[in-house]
DNA sequence: TTCTAAACGAGACGGTACGTCGGGTCTTATA
DNA sequence: TATAAGACCCGACGTACCGTCTCGTTTAGAA
């Protein structure tokens, strides 16, 4: 019914970033919901087919942009002081979900997820899984190091240093700035118990 | 260019409930993306130029339907316990983001806000701050009554509270369980000062 | 699973004179394999949407454009002298299959009914069949006034005086000439038994 | 611009078979229309490129099939007797216009000459001019042995005779039948002034 | 018999057009 | 004059084939 999957290595690498650049262009000219797949294939010079053939939708092309793109810039930083390492990352996913090119394409894929199954799986596995278990990676070892008491609920406190700039960004308040970043991390920090 | 808007004194009160029970039931069926005005005015057997005299768009009618469904079912509890208080209405607003009929739309909505201003505005209008500013209120009571210190970080504290809560639902993790807000709400408690 | 059929009181008359004049310039112009309702839609000025609910094919387009240029242009000539009526009916004829605008369209849907049995029974009902009876009217009119024997086959004349056009068309060879019509013509009433 | 012309001495046969076959069969089940350049690769097992390389269409295709299946089965025959001679000849045409396997592809074929000259050259060289040349020499035989007055019009003949056929074929009419194939030639011998 | 240039299968590619869907506007008839 | 009904223009959807173009892999003629 399905036809024959395609054979990955006659792909063209050429078309891919072309269709890769052409998204993410659209994405942060016209926004994510007026970027469509036949102005990605015109813009990339590409036929829809193409595009059908590698990607099953918009936001799979734009995960796949966003992934190429970041390449795991500083896959969570350890300075020793994990104050500031958090602060550094969570001001990058501040940026990320705000800045061009890659905050519109970002936040559209978010609200993709609401509605696609099989975008929000690869999502989760090639975006958020990786990232959330980086950070607590870096609690845990905070943890190790003293900075963090030994009882410290990693799970929760992930989601009460990233939980808020998800609900700015979700309801459309304005984005956290690197002052209120430190404060909430001082407060989240003593909700754990750190001295 | 605009037309003359409409006399509302006119309105078909009865079109409008049919309008509005389409709208949710249609979204509950198909969810929020494969619900369209098409059907709505299907549904409801009611013409399209009804739909657009009245709404400018499908989330706008969503908005006015959960609105309408809700009409401030309890503002914030007030029990003299905090904590209790805000598991209540935590939980509340876990089901809104989660069940029948209202989840959807209100899902919905969350993510058409992304792209549409004017109904972003609408939302944070006549949704989201009222019950910001009930929830601040009664944190304020609670601070005023020695539940909180007298420098706790309000708008922090709202944030830490359901951020944590838009977090889940927006990577769509699985939503947060009664026993966890309970965790959660202790911590953040903790992290503002409290006993 | 078919919708509702439209309604034929509310049909745009404007829209539907621009989609046969559209259909018939282009059959003209790119002949009638290269006129898409792509093409027709929008030189017409007019929504894809519009055609289908209205023709089922291309070719449906183009019978009706030529029905409606021909609007019978005299069923059948009667002067009295039949030869002379059959050879300005047969020259008819042949510039309906040779001269634009309607020579391409007309060729086009010969062509279509082999493969397209529903616009087949229309161009039968619609166009050929009429046009048969018409002449075997003028025939039998002639049997009658003694210009043909009383038993004169005259759906063997009808194919004999027009098979040798359309043998010509089909296999694309040069049209009929008006002085090769006359050498028909005698022939033909000879082998029928004329005097 | 146009590439090295293929060396046909490393052609293969094998392939050529296979591909003739395809499309034959194809033609029969689907219809002219329906069948695919891409459909024939694939039921051949072989590539579109090699198809491509040695003709330029489908009609050449199934014209090539036809000539490879019919090799001049009777060029025309010659008993003696030219009514019987056109009756077992004209009823061959009946049958190549109608039975499957070929009939759908010479009827194909003959849509197809509207719109490709190319293919239309090739039909007429290949196919119709040797049968019109074979059906003119067997004419006249039969005038020099005066079946036929010697001032017979003979390409007015092969008109006569075969014009109706092609008529009932272009306009889908029921094909003629042994029965009235008779009386046609009889009228057409007539007509032409035989005794 | 080996070498090598071709023809080959497979199928990805840029395109064009398909027929369908829904958006938002506009018209007509009804109440 | 607000409605129900729905036709309209428009733009995008995802699919089917077109004819061109690499890719490796046979394979058959010349060395």
């Amino acid at each position: 019914m399905n036809g024959v999957p395609p054979n990955p290595a006659r792909r063209s690498e050429r078309s891919r970033q072309a269709i890769l650049a052409a998204a993410l262009d659209l994405c942060t000219e016209k926004g994510y919901a007026r970027t469509t797949v036949e102005a990605i294939a015109a813009r990339a010079g590409v036929s829809k087919k193409t595009i059908y053939r590698w990607w099953p939708s918009k936001g799979a092309i734009l995960l796949e942009a966003i992934n190429n793109a970041v390449v795991m810039t500083t896959p969570f930083p350890d300075t020793g002081d994990l104050a500031a390492d958090l602060c550094t990352q969570m001001h990058a996913v501040v940026k990320l979900l705000t800045n061009p090119p890659l905050g519109p394409a970002y936040a559209g894929i978010l609200t993709e997820i609401q509605y696609d199954d099989e975008l929000c799986r690869a999502v989760q596995e090639e975006f958020i899984n990786p990232r959330v278990e980086a950070a607590k990676i870096r609690l845990r070892r905070a943890r190790e190091q003293g900075e963090l008491p030994p009882d410290a609920d990693l799970d929760l406190a992930v989601e009460l240093f990233y939980g808020p700039l998800y609900y700015r960004h979700t309801l459309r308040r304005p984005p956290y700035t690197r002052e209120r970043i430190v404060t909430l991390i001082a407060h989240v920090m003593r909700s754990l118990g750190a001295a």
